[in-house]
RNA sequence: GGCCCUAUCGUCUAACGGUUAGGACACAAGCUUUUCAAGCUUGGAACCCGGGUUCGAUUCCCGGUAGGGUCACCA
């Protein structure tokens, strides 16, 4: 069977979250198949359509490798003159009318509602059936020449030759209009497959008012796109093999939509940041640096190549790097000490400054040529902290060096720095006590 | 309210009649060169309720409850 899904956004907004999933799965239905998926723009509101929308749906796509055909035409704005053909058929089979004033004034084209069951199978919750009578005789369009959404999207769906129609549960009512209408055109019925909403933390619907729903801002906050992907599909979806971590074809290989959940999930973002991390840790030293710098301008690249190993054990999201970077400044500028933080706990000023003086003792002593390793570091101090207690020699190197509360350990930082601004340091320091 | 859908740790989930109900994220504790981060180890944490069916139900059926979706001349 060849199989041709779709992914029909309405440019009313930016591409939202849960958008970017049905697209992932009508992608991956297609892909699986070997079949094709198409973009069309269901833009029939003229009034909230826009431009920019468009715009920000198929960067989204781009930006999560979600490859697709576009439809041709492209906007349902550009065939009107096809669903009038397909209208007029309706009006003369008897199978819809034009009926007198709506709410608004004017005429609308009705659709004559025979008022049967519907059942139709779908491909993630089984049978479904509806009664059409309560629907009585629904709109399908305004006039001729403006068709409504159920109307426009039988006919694209039928003349596309779409054979599978997955989308948000939040259509799944829509769907005995569609089959009404359908039947009424004689286009074949596709196969339904309607997935779960992902929720909000509070469980109510992603909205941008309680959440940021908009692919947009993920991909602003430095998100690794194939993370998100990833996280999305996890949403919804257990891959049989039972990984989490999996890139696009690994999905493909195990995405299978009838097994995807019945029930919507909430919108996990520490599990986002968690999983985006695994995909951090994989970026080549190179492109980690050059990403750093493009975020850090003043950095010196020297240093800045050394920071990455700390970067990455402080960082899940590129955006998270913005905030930690001024926690680094004391590695291109000297820090500013408080002389009654640098004995640390327990120590006063005289005990202070007795190690610290010892301290620049084996410092001097250190070979001056070449870099060392914390390693080679800490194995000229270490026997010391050791016979006068780790902390009290630990804390107020590691504060004379770093000016910080908090900070990687004193080996790393002086081996970042190197001999001499340690020595430089540790005499500031003295100098305060 | 009508119609439709759903229901396992806080969250995402595994289980497809018989398990000490498993994993991941998060959380807590401990270990790491007194801090931070990361890492490692350990721990707490769930079958919505009530009836059936069955030798046996988290699992199947029915009802209830709760949550969600939808009831436009929006999509």
């Amino acid at each position: 069977m060849n199989v041709v899904t779709r992914f029909p956004p309405s440019p009313t907004g930016f591409f939202h979250i849960g958008s970017a999933r049905t697209a992932l799965f009508n992608y991956l239905v297609a892909a699986k198949a070997g079949g094709a998926m198409y973009l069309r723009f269901e833009d029939t509101d003229k009034e909230r359509s826009k431009k920019e929308y468009e715009e920000d749906i198929i960067a989204g796509l781009q930006w999560l490798q979600i490859s697709y055909t576009p439809a041709s035409p492209l906007r349902q704005s550009e065939k009107i003159d096809v669903y009038r053909t397909y209208l007029h058929k309706l009006i003369e089979k008897g199978a819809a009318y034009e009926a007198e004033a709506g709410e608004k004034g004017g005429k609308v084209v009705r659709f004559k509602n025979p008022n049967v069951r519907i059942t139709f199978s779908d491909l993630i919750r089984g049978e479904v059936a509806f009664d059409t009578a309560e629907l009585k005789d629904f709109v399908i369009a305004r006039n001729a020449d403006d068709p409504l959404y159920n109307f426009a999207v039988v006919v694209d769906d039928g003349e596309m030759g779409i054979t599978h129609v997955i989308r948000g549960e939040d259509h799944i009512s829509n769907t005995q209009r569609q089959i009404l209408i359908q039947e009424a055109l004689g286009f074949e019925r596709p196969i339904y497959a309607h997935i779960p909403l992902i929720l909000a933390p509070d469980r109510s619907k992603l909205s941008k008012r309680n959440f940021a729903a908009s692919v947009n801002d993920y991909r602003g906050d430095g998100y690794i796109p194939e993370a998100f992907l990833n996280y999305l599909v996890l949403l919804g979806w257990t891959p049989p093999s039972g990984k989490e971590k999996l890139s696009l074809k690994e999905i493909i290989g195990e995405f299978d939509i009838q097994n995807v959940h019945k029930s919507g999930a909430i919108f996990d973002l520490q599990k986002l940041k968690w999983l985006n991390r695994q995909y951090m840790l994989e970026i080549p030293d190179d492109e980690y640096l050059a990403e750093m710098l493009r975020r850090a301008h003043s950095w010196d690249k020297g240093i800045a190549a050394k920071l990455v190993p700390l970067v990455r054990e402080r960082v899940s999201v590129w955006q998270e790097f913005d905030t930690v970077k001024h926690d680094f400044e004391y590695f291109f500028s000297e820090p500013k000490l408080d002389p009654a933080k640098l004995p640390g706990k327990g120590s006063d000023a005289e005990v202070g400054s007795k190690h610290l003086g010892h301290l620049r003792k084996l410092f001097a002593a250190m070979p001056s040529q070449g870099e060392m390793t914390a390693d080679q570091v800490k194995a000229h101090i270490w026997d010391y902290a050791e016979a006068e207690g780790r902390g009290k020699v630990l804390w107020p190197l590691r504060y004379a060096l770093t000016g910080r509360e908090k900070s990687p350990d004193p080996f790393t930082v002086a081996s970042i720095v190197g001999k001499e601004v340690a020595l430089r340091r540790i005499d500031a320091a003295l100098q305060t006590l």
